[in-house]
DNA sequence: ATATACATGTCGAGG
DNA sequence: CCTCGACGTGTATAT
C-alpha cells in the first residue's frame, strides 16, 4: 500500500463527474488497485475508485483508470508532504452480527411478539416478485405475510409486501391474505400507504424481542 | 490528521457489532473526530466512525466513542509500523455534476427528448405520497406524470409513479392521467410491472440529452 | 429537528 | 452475468 500525503487537485469522470479544488489530502493506493482519497473531514473517502485499476504516473499527474467501466480519476500533485509504501498483510474479513438475518431467527423463535397466536409456516418463501420474509398463519388460520425491517420502514417496504400479497392472492385457496410490515419505526408515508393498501404496521421493539426469547438463544446480551 | 499504519485488532459496537481479526491496516484519525480504518483491499474503509468522537488512548488500546449514538470502536494495536501526524489544510468541497437534480434541469430545458410535444407544467409537484418529478401535458393536452431515474429503473420506481397517478386521478378534472418512467435502463421486473399497471417506460440516452441542450448549458464536454 | 429521497451508493445472495 | 434487497448505509434538502 502506498500512502501519499499531498496537496492536490482531483477530477473524476465516470458515472458522474466531480472536481475537487486544491487542498491537502491523504491518498491510499492499495495493491488490489483500489484508491481512496481522504480530505480533512468525514469518515468516508471524498474520492475513490474500486479495483482493478491501472495507475499511470506521469510527472505530477496520476491517472487511475478502470477500464471495465471507463472511469478515470485524475490527480494533479501540487506538493507532496509524504510518500511511503508499506507491505501489509491482512487475511481477516469483517465479521458482522446483528443483521436482519439474525433478527429473522429471533422472530422465528418467538412469533408471538408480532401477534398472539401467529405461526410461522415458511421463511424466505419465494414468489415471482421476490422472497417473503415470513409466510404465516394467524390465530384464525388466515394466511399472513410478514415483511421485516430492521430499521425504519418506508413506503417501499409497504409496496414490497403488497406485491407479495398480489402474488399469493393468485392462488384462491390461500385467500384472504393479510399483509404485515414489522419494523421498529414507520415513516409517515409508509403508514399512509399501508392504510390505503390494507397493510398492517406492527411496531416491534427489538429489545423486548430479545428479552422474550430463551436466554440461550440470545446472541448478544442487552 | 494522524496516519497510523499498524497491525491491529478491531471491535465495533453500535447499531450492530463487528469484529476484525488481527491484520495490518492504515488508520486515519482526522481533526474533526472521524476515524477511517483501511485494510489491504477495497476503496472504502473496513471500519469507520463519523465525528464528533472522543478518542482515548490507553497503552496499546485506542477507544473511539461517539457519545450521541453510544457507538464504540475499540482498536488493539499489536505492532505499529508507522505513526505520523500531518497538518493539512483543505477548504475545498467536492463539486458533483450529473446528479439527478441536474438531470431534471436538463429535461426541463428539453422535454422533447422524452416525447415530442411534451410540456412541463410543474416540477417536484407535491402529493400526499411524495413529489412527482414532472407534471406535464402531452401533445394532446393529457395530464402526464414523469418519474426520472438517473440509473436503472426497478419495480419500485414504477410503483412510485403508480402511487402518484392514483393521487392525481382523485381529481376528475385531470383524468385521464398518463404515467411515465424515464431512465437509461429498465430492470425486467420494472418493465413487467409497468405493463401490468399501464405505465410507459421511456429509455433516455443521457448523451443524446446533453447534445440536445444548448452548448452553454453543458458544464463539461463529451 | 424531522422526514424524505438521492448516492460515483456499496455489497452480497440467488437464479 | 444479472437481478434484487440490505446496509453500522451516509448525506443533502425541504419542511
Amino acid at each position: 500500500m502506498r500512502v501519499l500525503v499531498a496537496r492536490c487537485e482531483i477530477a473524476y469522470e465516470g458515472r458522474l463527474q466531480t472536481r475537487l479544488a486544491p487542498g491537502d489530502r491523504v491518498l491510499l493506493f492499495k495493491d488490489d488497485g483500489s484508491v481512496a482519497v481522504h480530505n480533512t473531514r468525514g469518515a468516508k473517502p471524498v474520492n475513490y475508485m474500486g479495483g482493478p485499476t491501472v495507475v499511470e504516473e506521469d510527472g505530477e499527474i496520476i491517472r487511475v483508470r478502470r477500464s471495465s467501466s471507463g472511469e478515470l480519476l485524475t490527480i494533479l500533485l501540487l506538493d507532496v508532504h509524504a510518500d511511503t509504501r508499506h507491505a501489509l498483510e491482512d487475511g481477516a474479513a469483517l465479521e458482522r452480527e446483528g443483521r436482519e438475518l439474525q433478527l429473522h431467527a429471533l422472530i422465528e423463535q418467538a412469533p408471538d411478539v408480532i401477534e398472539e397466536g401467529l405461526l410461522v409456516v415458511e421463511r424466505e418463501r419465494p414468489t415471482d416478485v421476490g422472497p417473503i420474509d415470513f409466510f404465516c398463519r394467524d390465530a384464525a388460520g388466515v394466511a399472513t405475510l410478514v415483511e421485516v425491517k430492521r430499521v425504519k420502514a418506508v413506503a417501499a417496504a409497504v409496496e414490497q409486501v403488497v406485491r407479495y400479497r398480489e402474488q399469493v392472492e393468485r392462488d384462491p385457496a390461500l385467500r384472504p391474505v393479510r399483509a404485515l410490515v414489522v419494523a421498529p419505526e414507520f415513516a409517515p408515508q409508509a403508514r399512509a400507504l399501508a392504510a390505503a393498501r390494507g397493510v398492517e404496521c406492527v411496531v416491534l421493539d427489538v429489545g423486548a424481542l430479545r428479552r422474550g426469547v430463551a436466554p440461550e438463544l440470545r446472541l448478544f446480551d442487552g
